[in-house]
DNA sequence: AGCACGCCGACT
DNA sequence: GTCGGCGTGCTC
């Protein structure tokens, strides 16, 4: 017997399969989508059985070594999707596979995830306790009557145990155990809906059965969580699973905690922060079917569950739902693929949606359900916009005047603050104020962050660290200054500005340990401290009844990005952030300083007014035609040596010209959005089209042409988010 | 990713 | 005339 077998090869020929020979004792183990080990070009690899083969004419098949898995690790429907992705994204079809599976069944992981088991014992089927006399003995046998089946290292008496056992009176059990204890927590959280979140339940409902797209708009604080549950109970009556995903899972421990209480053990839990064989676990209890609920990030799309009711895309807008590496798929487009398989609708909850996706709606591709009010009529936040030019004339440049007032009335009030500088470290750069000179990365094209704690200058691109530069290696000045702030120094400055403030930064720096996030967010919501300040991460799906303020240090930073979406990130960051403010009794207030206080997208979110921003951005991206208007394509072309690089994205330019049609634009070669990342030079052409049908094949082509050559790499970026 | 094969410079 | 540099191509 013959397979085919994918192995990982990063050929992009190698969606070719490589024939090998199974031996008639592993016959009946072959299966399409289990592993196996081979010989491969001199090294022992995993691949996985894709198909079936004739033997080979022009060459003697190797043998397989060894079937892994004893049922398949990809089933039918993931084998089809891979097959999908690898079409749609132009990537190798191992990529594919390897993106959809837990680390622990991926071909060629190291060993030391699989299953974990424990030894149980039990009484043997056809025992008798004729024989036993000894008092130990016969202790054992009772204990096991009334217990059936018990942990063998919970029985003491290790001698006797063991005697019975070599007399066939009691038997071992092996039984796979989970890493994870299934912390016994008695299931609650009855809640009640308010009409409009009934509504929307009703209008989803309906559409059971369907593979209709949903985008429920709900303002932040409309209760979109409880409407996920209810959706998801529904969801269980028909006798059907669900797939939940959220942007990033160690954010948002509020939501899975209130998941687990109400559905216990049928929610299994794809955490990043899991460890491997963890994940493992909760993927296997998927594949059991002992989990009908999946919660989890961007790779939870792939969640093996069988009969999916229902696809949750909580935050719809998150652009962590884009894996930025390859295969770069989008788990919307996923799950679109999937619910057209499962015949079941993905509903996408979003405050502030894509305006791709808020477009399709309007045009009913997409169905429609709003949430427009906050669950028990909160008022949304107050919002002052601070213009900085003005307090700069004063000389504050870090906090204005009304901040700060507000800040200590809070304080006063033993109320809580959230600040938000999306910018981590101490300061952006160390400059020389005699001669100018600027500290930059060897290896990167860009300037070094200045890390306050640590006394160090860090590239925040390939994580290059140097010592605090003391004196200009340029002039011998020692006249440096830090130009730009991050959030350390925010820290530093408050400290001294409120010096009986509790203060706790969250950012990349102080969450990097395990654990750090959830004890961050416990210590702040148990009241520890008074402020938090923290980069983005403090922004997503958090909720801290005590915070009645909500300060934007810097509401620009996110502005002045040179990409299309910086106004849609910018709104929806300020509009989410803004939510956070006042969730119980307590009145929200929420201040924004800006240098651009009459922007559109600051203005908007200071009003909590989607639609006008959407009126607005939708102007600009027809006029300069982008999405929705248009798809793009991001090619980049990376090379160590820069003429090189150059050169050949120029080729890479003309050929795209020369070959697809008219009504499509390239553009570029343009430098990529950072020159030099590791000591490679990185450029990038650009593809907007309509519609395209030559895209494909052209596109396959500069692939082909490209992955034998090692001195320049091509990649594609379908959807980029960043240009 | 490895590893062999092969074509050119340096040196016994 | 031989050793070994690494650029190129293949792996059932």
């Amino acid at each position: 017997m013959y397979v085919k077998i994918l192995v990982e090869t990063r050929l992009k020929k190698s969606n070719m399969t490589f024939t090998y020979y199974a031996p008639s004792n592993m016959r009946d183990q072959m299966e399409v989508g289990k592993r196996v080990l081979v010989n491969f070009s001199s090294r022992i690899v995993e691949g996985f059985i894709v198909d079936f083969d004739k033997k080979p004419l022009d060459y003697e098949a190797k043998e397989i070594i060894k079937v892994i898995d004893e049922k398949p690790v990809l089933n039918k429907e993931l084998l089809e999707l891979g097959k999908f992705i690898s079409e749609k994204y132009l990537c190798s079809l191992i990529s594919a596979y390897q993106a959809m599976l837990p680390k622990a069944l991926k071909a060629k992981a190291k060993d030391n995830s699989g299953i974990k088991c424990e030894k149980y014992v039990a009484l043997a089927a056809d025992f008798t306790d004729e024989k036993v006399k000894i008092k130990q003995q016969i202790a054992i046998i009772n204990y096991l009557k009334d217990n059936k089946t018990v942990l063998k290292s919970s029985i003491k008496s290790k001698s006797s145990l063991q005697k019975l056992i070599d007399e066939n009176i009691v038997v071992e059990i092996q039984k796979e155990v989970y890493r994870l204890k299934d912390e016994p927590c008695e299931k609650q959280d009855n809640f009640n809906l308010t009409k409009d979140q009934q509504m929307v339940v009703k209008s989803v409902v309906n559409r059971f059965g369907t593979s209709k797209t949903i985008l429920l708009h709900g303002v932040t604080g409309s209760g979109k969580t409880e409407v996920y549950m209810s959706l998801v109970e529904e969801t269980l009556k028909t006798g059907k699973t669900s797939i939940i995903l959220v942007p990033e899972i160690s954010l948002t421990p509020q939501i899975t905690s209130r998941f687990k209480k109400k559905f216990g053990s049928s929610v299994a839990i794809l955490h990043s922060s899991l460890s491997d064989g963890e994940k493992y676990d909760e993927y296997r209890r998927i594949q059991k079917k002992e989990a009908k609920i999946v919660i989890g990030a961007r790779s939870a799309v792939f969640a093996p569950l069988s009969n999916l009711g229902i696809i949750i895309i909580d935050e719809e807008h998150a652009d962590t739902y884009k894996q930025e590496n390859n295969p770069r798929y989008h788990a919307l487009d996923i799950a679109i693929k999937r619910s057209q398989t499962h015949n079941c609708p993905v509903l996408l909850g979003s405050a502030t949606p894509t305006v791709e996706t808020y477009a399709r709606a309007q045009k009913g591709y997409y169905d429609f359900l709003e949430l427009s009010s906050r669950v028990n009529n909160r008022k949304m936040p107050k919002v002052t916009i601070v213009d900085m030019k003005k307090e700069i004339r004063k000389n504050n440049n870090l906090f204005s005047e009304l901040l700060m007032n507000k800040i200590s009335e809070k304080l006063n009030k033993e109320e809580q603050v959230m600040l938000l500088l999306n910018k981590r470290g101490y300061s952006n750069y160390l400059m020389c104020l005699n001669c100018g000179y600027v500290h930059k990365c060897p290896n990167c094209d860009i300037t070094l962050t200045y890390h306050k704690t640590s006394q160090m200058m860090r590239c925040h691109y390939c994580g290059y660290a140097s010592n605090k530069m003391i004196k200009c290696p340029s002039c011998k000045s020692d006249n440096i200054k830090a130009i730009g702030s991050g959030t350390e120094k925010i820290e530093e400055e408050l400290k001294r500005l409120f010096k009986e403030a509790r203060i706790l930064r969250m950012d990349a720096d102080t969450t990097s340990t395990k654990g750090s996030h959830a004890k961050i967010i416990n210590d702040f919501n148990d009241k520890k401290y008074d402020v938090l300040i923290g980069t983005q991460m403090i922004s997503k799906g958090l909720d801290f009844p005590n915070v009645s303020l909500v300060g934007v240090i810097n509401g620009d930073t996110s502005l002045n990005i040179p990409n299309f979406r910086s106004s849609e990130a910018t709104f929806s960051l300020l509009n989410q952030v803004v939510g956070r403010a006042g969730r119980k009794d307590v009145l929200g207030e929420a201040i924004i300083q800006t240098y651009n206080p009459e922007h559109y997208s600051i203005l908007c979110a200071s009003n909590h007014d989607y639609k006008s921003f959407y009126n607005e951005e939708i102007k600009i991206r027809k006029k300069l035609n982008y999405p929705p208007y248009c798809f793009i394509i991001l090619i980049k072309i990376s090379s160590k040596d820069f003429n090189t690089g150059i050169s050949e994205a120029r080729k890479v330019r003309d050929y795209l010209k020369s070959n697809l049609l008219g009504t499509t634009s390239v553009l570029g070669p343009s430098i990529a959005s950072v020159l030099k990342v590791n000591n490679v030079y990185n450029f990038q052409c650009i593809i907007k089209y309509k519609k395209d049908d030559r895209l494909y094949n052209v596109l396959n082509s500069v692939l082909n042409i490209y992955e034998s050559k090692s001195s320049v790499k091509v990649e594609l970026d379908f959807n980029p988010i960043r240009l």
